[in-house]
DNA sequence: AGGTCGACCTGGCAGC
DNA sequence: TGCTGCCAGGTCGACC
């Protein structure tokens, strides 16, 4: 699914096209993707709704709207949330699972493969325990070496699997996982609680400089990422690790190599990265 | 409590 | 061509 900076994108896409804009309609194609609500009543709270704002917390998107609720939507692997002019229901994907009508005429559609991400209507984010219990923002300034440090202590886990571990730090998944660790030059197999100051500083900086290039470059598509207007990102263009395997490292050209750690590919450099 | 594994789904691709 | 098995960017609950 999209990481930190693909959802960072598209947030950043859809807040100038529906800040103020009301839902006129809503249609659930698939009530799989609807957590905790029947489709009904799910269509029918989420129907006259005004967004107020969007916003981003870790991986997931949350809709702030007008009448004291909130939609958060989680992607996971394949959903996407597409921004479109016109919508046949007849020549829907059979990836689109909601259509939202706007109030301009144009439509939200929340497309997903593989039906593994979900949408929320709540009136609390509070009750969401997903976003409860989300770690520490890495963008933000406090994300810090002391911060991380503390994160980590007594951790016996590699360092690849506490970075995935969204209870520590929020939105890292697994590509950016380990294109963190290259730009680092720390080996994924390495013990989280064994790293020492000078580690976790590089941590740090290398964290916020991969998911801030990668924003920039508009995330990276490897299968099923689409910004909100349906295009590719350009981070896989300077991907430097993530399925590389057997291709030469682009600083010291020894083939990279492919663990799997906690059931996830790792990829790494084992000549660059100690 | 911390860590790992399988489940949730569908589709693409390599190999036979 | 068609079958099988493996792989895929995430989270969650069960288990040790």
């Amino acid at each position: 699914m999209p990481e930190l900076p693909e959802v960072e994108t598209i947030k950043r896409d859809l807040i100038p096209r529906l800040k103020n804009l009301s839902i006129v309609h809503t249609k659930i194609f698939d009530n799989r993707v609807i957590k905790d609500l029947n489709q009904k009543t799910f269509e029918s709270r989420v129907t006259g709704c005004t967004i107020s704002d969007l916003k981003r917390q870790g991986k997931a998107l949350i809709f702030y709207f007008d009448s004291n609720q909130f939609m958060v939507v989680q992607l996971k692997m394949t959903g996407q949330l597409i921004y479109s002019k016109a919508f046949d229901s007849a020549a829907r994907s059979r990836d689109t699972k909601v259509v939202f009508t706007l109030s301009n005429g144009d439509f939200l559609l929340y497309n997903d493969q593989r039906t593994f991400g979900w949408l929320i209507l709540t009136e609390s984010l509070q009750k969401i325990s997903f976003l409860s219990t989300l770690g520490v923002e890495p963008l933000e300034k406090t994300f810090t070496a002391t911060r991380l440090k503390a994160k980590f202590l007594n951790r016996k886990a590699p360092v690849k699997s506490a970075l995935l571990n969204q209870h520590l730090v929020a939105g890292i998944g697994n590509i950016y996982a380990s294109e963190i660790l290259f730009d680092a030059g720390i080996s994924p197999v390495r013990q989280a609680g064994q790293m020492n100051q000078e580690e976790i500083v590089l941590l740090v900086k290398m964290t916020k400089k991969v998911l801030n290039k990668a924003i920039r470059l508009r995330g990276s598509s490897m299968r099923n990422y689409r910004d909100a207007e349906g295009n590719e990102g350009l981070f896989k263009k300077h991907i430097k690790v993530y399925a590389r395997e057997n291709q030469p490292c682009v600083k010291c050209g020894e083939l990279i190599v492919r663990i799997v750690q906690s059931g996830r590919s790792t990829f790494y450099c084992e000549h660059c990265q100690k």
